[in-house]
DNA sequence: CTCGGTGCAAATGCTTTGCAATGTC
DNA sequence: GACATTGCAAAGCATTTGCACCGAG
């Protein structure tokens, strides 16, 4: 996945926006890029701080509404009060089972959800911008476990 | 749809969990039977208190939460902070079309999604407890707006 | 030079909690 | 009676905001 093009990305959508490239948005988009899995905004920002990064949590949470806008990052709110993000750079779009047991995400992809979702879009007359299928139940582990 | 029945619903989970039928409990789920659509616990709230209902807002969420573990309301977190509700008794499974301009809803019923959705989860051999597909978007009239 | 962005800390708003009083079982 | 539940107000938390300063264009 080409960091570079990521970062063009970002800056293209500010010019759009008139919006200006600083280093902070840079800042937090790099440490997006090298997060794993789904991570929240507070840990996030603890992560950019202890890699020496100088950013505000307003930034942070600024920041990553913007690169959701620019489709760079996924945001999602799945049973908690919290906001997950998750990079979506390089990744095809996929859904989520969560286990609310354990709290374990699996993921998954299905081209037949796809089509299914742009079926009804199309028969809503409704322009899609993204989606989310959250399953929330059992996980193999934790039924295992009982 | 069976008033009488939902809250024999109620009043056997209450039992299974070893809980107690308190009025304040009924007389929730009485201002969920009358709701239409989606609505807030707040809303729920002073919907009550304006009927007469003497219930406190801790209440109010609490029994909405039992009403969701009893499949009698469904939860939702859309793209805000507050999580809407919705009467889930006597109607079928479905998902959300969200307009982001308006903040309009369009639900739609899809067996062909439900069995997708049953197909992935034994696959991963996970066990479904409840299920939403959110897509966010544009609808038909603010696009013609536009 | 202009005005959008940042950092900080305080404010906001939904939801939960602590505790004494209440009422179910 | 015992103890789960209630009401109230206060506490918690994630997120947003206001404002003075800063720096990108």
């Amino acid at each position: 996945m080409d960091i570079q093009a990521a970062h063009d990305i970002l800056t293209r959508h500010l010019k759009n926006g008139k919006q200006r490239a600083t280093p902070e948005r840079h800042a937090v988009l790099d440490a997006v890029l090298q997060s794993q899995g789904h991570f929240d905004a507070e840990g996030l920002y603890y992560r950019m701080l202890s890699n020496g990064s100088k950013v505000s949590k307003a930034t942070v949470y600024n920041t990553l509404d913007l690169l959701q806008e620019c489709g760079l990052v996924s945001k999602y709110r799945f049973a908690e009060n919290t906001s997950r993000y998750e990079k979506a750079f390089g990744r095809p779009h996929h859904h989520h089972l969560i286990c609310l047991e354990c709290g374990d995400i699996i993921e998954f992809v299905s081209d037949k959800l796809e089509r299914l979702q742009q079926d009804v879009c199309s028969e809503k007359r409704f322009i899609a911008h993204n989606s989310t299928l959250q399953v929330f139940g059992t996980c193999m582990k934790c039924r295992k476990a009982e």
